[in-house]
DNA sequence: ATATTTGGTTTATATTATAAACTACTTTAC
DNA sequence: GTAAAGTAGTTTATAATATAAACCAAATAT
C-alpha cells in the first residue's frame, strides 16, 4: 500500500537539493543555499550525506581567489530522485 | 521555489496515517497498524502527535473486552494534509 | 592594520524516529 | 485454577536527523 521512502532523500533539504541537481545537474555551493534558503552549516552536512550516498558528486576548486564547491548529480541520484517521486505518490492520494 | 514541508507530517508513518485518516475518516489501531506495517510503539507515539497537532482525534474504548483506540481525522487534519500535498510537489518535477 | 565579508567546515545541541521493554488484561491449554 | 501465550496498547531508551553556533582560512574594504 504504502512504498517506504528512501530516508536520505525524505529530508526537506536534501530532496529540495538534488530536485535542483536533476534539472542543472551542477551547481555551487552558494547557488544551492541560495535556492533552497538553508543555512551554510545544514547545507554542508546534508551535502556530503548525499556524497556518502553516492548521490552527488563533489569538487572543491578556487574561483576568484574563493574557495567553490561544484555539485553534481550523478546517476545513482538520478535514480534514486525518480524512486522517491514514484513512490510518495503513493501517500498523496486518498485511499 | 521550494515551499516548506509541515514538519508534523513529513514523517512516512504520520503521513501514511492521515493519507489513510483523510478517506475513512475514522479507524482503529490495530487497521492502522496494518495497513502502515509499523510497530505498535511508533504507531502509538505518532498517533499522540498528530492529535497533539490537533490533526486527530483519539477514542479509547472496548471492544469484546479489549481496549479499542479510534483515529479520526479533524478538519484541521484534512486541511493541513492538502497542503502539505500540495507543497510537496514543488519538490518533484524538475526546476 | 584591523574589521568585515566570503565560503565554507566542525562541533554541540535539540528534535525525531525507532526499537525494546514493559503494562494490563484476556484467552487458551493443561 | 494456574501457567503460557496472545491482544492492545504505552513508556522508556537509543539511534538518527536537523539545526544552530562556533570556528577557520583567506580575501576585500575601511
Amino acid at each position: 500500500m504504502f512504498k517506504d521512502l528512501d530516508p536520505i532523500l525524505h529530508s526537506q533539504l536534501r530532496l529540495a537539493v538534488i530536485s535542483l541537481l536533476v534539472s542543472v545537474k551542477e551547481a555551487e555551493f552558494t547557488y544551492l543555499k541560495e535556492q533552497t534558503d538553508a543555512t551554510s552549516g545544514n547545507l554542508s552536512v546534508q551535502l556530503q550525506k548525499l556524497k556518502e550516498a553516492g548521490y552527488i558528486e563533489i569538487e572543491k576548486k578556487f574561483k576568484d581567489n574563493y574557495p567553490q564547491t561544484i555539485c553534481k548529480i550523478t546517476p545513482g541520484g538520478i535514480n534514486a530522485f525518480e524512486e522517491y517521486v514514484k513512490n510518495i505518490k503513493s501517500y498523496l492520494t486518498k485511499h
